[in-house]
DNA sequence: CAATAATATGAGCAAACCCTCACATCGCAT
DNA sequence: ATGCGATGTGAGGGTTTGCTCATATTATTG
């Protein structure tokens, strides 16, 4: 009944059987959705036996939290790198433009697994594996906002950084999932909202 | 293999089945995920036999398809009755907290069926059956955006009705999944993204 | 080269799953 | 009242599911 993982990987190939088997786990779900994940059809298309995924998983619900915290984990990576990667006269424009197309990455990919990932991770009890994500992700947008504190409103950092991810998901993921997908303007408009939230001065307890 | 309904109801009691079916489809989703969704479990919450349920739909998958047309339904109805209540001097921010409202309601009551359903939507083929729906809903807000020409941007009407709706979306579930939720800051957060994105002007290319 | 620990296997069990079908009941028209 | 179509029933068939366990293979250690 717990979530948490049963064995630790020692050798090389163990870590490797681990990483199949996440990898596998998204692919299913990509492709099928979640009623296609089932345990027996990743230990297929990972090519392991299904004996080797319970020993490093209580339970399928242990498998998607493992696999929830490996996507959270990729999303802060990338954003943390988008963000390095920015040059030291960049604009605010750009800023968010480069983080706009961070987080278009993961969704656009596999937009059928980035939606299980939402739903799990709403019924699974998770708050304590995913806290420090959300954190560690929270710290680097109020970060950025401090560097461009001239050309923003009155926002608050803190709720800033909340706000804004769910923000650029949702409208990313309806512009993607159009057939075809019309990935310039969800890139455009996604940065419109941002800048726009950004930018707006609220009707006047703002200390200017 | 299809979607579509089996039987239509002809008599009364057979329509109150089809909803006391839907109905509990909502509210096992709703409580226990997609992973608690089974078909067994519906007909016994919707207090009918497991045979009652498959004499009006195909299958599993065709009552998920049913369940995600009445709720998006749901959403434009609420959404068209809130701007149809909207007093005639209405401002244009009053007009986005009405609509912010009206999002939130469906969206906090059940955050696991919202991001259920999202993800069905994505696995199941219904293109056709809610194109409608989205139709409706982009008509609205373009409506309501030509009420208020003056006071915003240069959007193109249509892109702002497919991107405004998962913009608050998104933000709302942020807000309203925290423990414990906040609902006011969803509303203050949504609304604020908003208004930013309709009042913001681009660079110059915008026909003051 | 043993010997021991770590890792991998897959047949198969109990339970749950989706769905059918032969039958019972209900409501309306005549 | 009688007939007939519409509606409701639920045991259970055939399949799939999550998961275990006895066993085999591979790596590491002394």
């Amino acid at each position: 009944m717990t979530l948490n993982p049963r064995k630790r990987p020692f050798q090389g190939r163990a870590h490797a059987t681990v990483e199949a088997i996440l990898e596998a786990s998204a692919q299913v779900i990509g492709s099928h959705g979640l009623a296609g994940f089932t345990t027996n059809a990743v230990a297929e298309r990972a090519g392991v036996s299904i004996g080797s995924l319970y020993q490093y998983f209580a339970s399928k619900d242990g498998l998607m939290a493992a696999l929830i915290e490996r996507q959270q984990a990729r999303q802060v990576a990338s954003v943390a790198m988008a963000i390095s990667a920015l040059a030291s006269d960049a604009s605010l424009e750009s800023a968010v433009r480069a983080l706009v197309r961070a987080a278009m990455q993961h969704h656009h990919d596999d937009p059928l697994l980035a939606s299980a990932i939402d739903h799990e991770e709403l019924r699974l009890p998770m708050d304590d594996r995913i806290g420090g994500y959300l954190e560690q992700g929270g710290a680097l947008v109020t970060g950025l906002l401090d560097r461009f504190a001239g050309e923003i409103g009155c926002v608050d950092p803190d709720d800033a950084a909340r706000t804004l991810p769910p923000l650029v998901r949702g409208v990313v993921d309806a512009w993607a999932n159009l057939s075809p997908p019309q990935l310039d303007l969800a890139e455009a408009e996604a940065t419109r909202a941002v800048l726009g939230y950004l930018r707006m001065r609220e009707q006047g307890n703002c200390a200017s």
